[in-house]
DNA sequence: TGTCAAAAGAGAATCATTCTCTTTTATAAA
DNA sequence: TTTATAAAAGAGAATGATTCTCTTTTGACA
């Protein structure tokens, strides 16, 4: 996404533009790989070098908290975040703390139909992601 | 899985056993709702006042560590663990923090068929959770 | 029964994240 | 363009979940 994307976004989402912001969200799409807090602060730094922790805290939570970014689900205690909104599954390393994306639109049409039949009582379902764990071969 | 069975999987693990060790286990399995370490070791001091953070802390890391329980992938900075290793699916409320098991044999078997038909290049699949978002419904 | 490495106890330390107060600024209105 | 102001950012303190570290206890084996 451009400045101006990111910007016109902001606005649609009720934010104030501040660069701070596209800062972070930038940081986040660019990283591409479910950074963690820690991540961002150290990329953004490059750029900003006087940028608050709580400010990319704040902003991190803004984002979230308005559908701009997601959290990614992991064990560990650091959160992490994912800029790539459209349906994906994640690849987690059970060696590693590596996520990676995996994109198959076949198994989202497959899992679609089949909960489209198959109801779950007394929920409502708003998404499915898959967890794939398992190991990165060496390439 | 009685106190009898409980040491004999630890046993089998390699892991000393210690009532410390019992109770943790039993406290998860127990409380059974992908519970936080907070949850833990408040539920073991009903029994073992005494039991220090730590103990219970480095006993949660033996047992994952070993395979006798799982942690639960979260978006919070709060570990989580699930004593429930069978194969299974986790609903994720999207409203508050509770996490339910779903069973679904018939899901998993779709999903054994697929992947055994389609590849991850450079992965090597160990595991597959589906996290599905949405509400619970009152009831 | 004795030994000892591992486990538990306990409190300090760490550090990811949040809180709180002050200063700056994006945006809207005039 | 200027002004006003609520929101955002800055900055450091505070919080609390988890880990570290040292001492004491203990499970399991000989």
């Amino acid at each position: 996404m451009k400045t101006e994307e990111i910007s016109r976004v902001l606005i649609e989402k009720g934010l104030k533009v501040t660069p701070q912001r596209i800062a972070v969200y930038e940081a986040v799409a660019h990283l591409n790989n479910h950074p963690t807090a820690e991540n961002i602060i150290k990329y953004i730094r490059k750029i900003y070098p006087n940028i608050a922790t709580a400010t990319v805290y704040k902003i991190l939570d803004a984002l979230t908290e308005k559908g701009l970014i997601n959290r990614v689900k992991t064990e560990k205690d650091m959160m992490r975040y994912d800029a790539i909104l459209e349906s994906h599954h994640h690849l987690y390393c059970s060696e590693t703390d590596r996520i990676e994306d995996h994109y198959d639109e076949q198994l989202d049409r497959m899992l679609e139909d089949y909960f489209e039949k198959k109801d779950i009582p007394g929920f409502q379902i708003e998404d499915i992601k898959l967890q794939i764990n398992g190991k990165f071969l060496k390439s």
